[in-house]
DNA sequence: TCTAAGATGATATTAATTTTCATTTTCAAT
DNA sequence: ATTGAAAATGAAAATTAATATCATCTTAGA
């Protein structure tokens, strides 16, 4: 059995984990993965109103949290910013150049300095799992 | 003139911005560069309290904020947890190896990855000002 | 169809951070 | 040294994003 979709692969976690799918999910769903990256809840929550308007927050607050368990969305938190989340799906690990005047985000990718973390964490006896790296300053556009 | 100090920086800065020097702002910076780097606010309040037991928990908060802004700190935060601060006075940027396990921060630093940062951001119309590498991970002593 | 368990949506709570405001303190001008 | 305008302080309140609560509704399997 493949699981090809997204929505396939959130409705067969979904089972799995012995919860129940709704209208309301797939909703959600279609929506975070037709919209804009990085959105906030609050973002999201509004797409999701003009189909269905009557969606309540906390629902699309706790379905990006199921979306991020499941795989299919990773959530970024910028300072003290809101959270934003991604979606992901037949992606890569990328990195994130963030404007300073805009807001913007590029994605980047660079395996030299992924193979360097690597080495760098390794020199220290540590582990890595993850990274986070996020270099600010200012887009092509707002120079 | 040259201002060695930490202490005689901050009270230069504070002068210079139209602000007062106090009491509380010179024990603050006191607790703040004798204590454990990667500190909460509310920890900081902790230990300052043992020298002055009638300062403000807002009064920390707010020369944290200050002590920012003149360049002798840096905020650092991590997901969704308390801001951290760490003094900075005649120290190098660096990166943080953050332990999933037990939190510890490893502070490491690689001029090979600085330089790929510069690179990609500027192969990308980027202007970078500053930059934030986290690899989490488990240290020597969790694994 | 029936029903137990989960989901939803409105609202309340939490927790970190920031603001307010009455009072106290600083510091430059006298 | 005194004065007084402006800033700082500390206690408490406000703010804000995130999360929890709970009455009601919905799902899905028996
Ligand atoms: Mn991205
Ligand atoms: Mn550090
Ligand atoms: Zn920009
Ligand atoms: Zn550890």
């Amino acid at each position: 059995m493949t699981m090809n979709t997204p929505r396939e692969i959130f409705a067969n976690y979904i089972s799995k984990q012995g919860l129940r799918n709704t209208q309301q999910r797939d909703d959600i769903l279609a929506a975070f993965f037709s919209s804009e990256k990085h959105i906030t809840v609050e973002e999201l929550f509004s797409v999701v109103k003009t189909k269905n308007p009557a969606i309540g927050y906390a629902t699309v607050h706790r379905n990006l949290n199921l979306l991020c368990e499941c795989g299919l969305a990773d959530e970024i938190k910028i300072g003290k910013q809101k959270a934003r989340y991604e979606p992901k799906f037949g992606q890569k690990h990328h990195d994130h150049l963030i404007c300073l005047r805009c807001g913007k985000f590029t994605e980047v990718i660079n395996s030299k300095i992924e193979k360097l973390q690597d080495k760098l964490a390794e020199e220290n006896g540590f582990m890595p799992v993850r990274h986070k790296l996020e270099i600010y300053g200012i887009c092509r556009e707002c120079r």
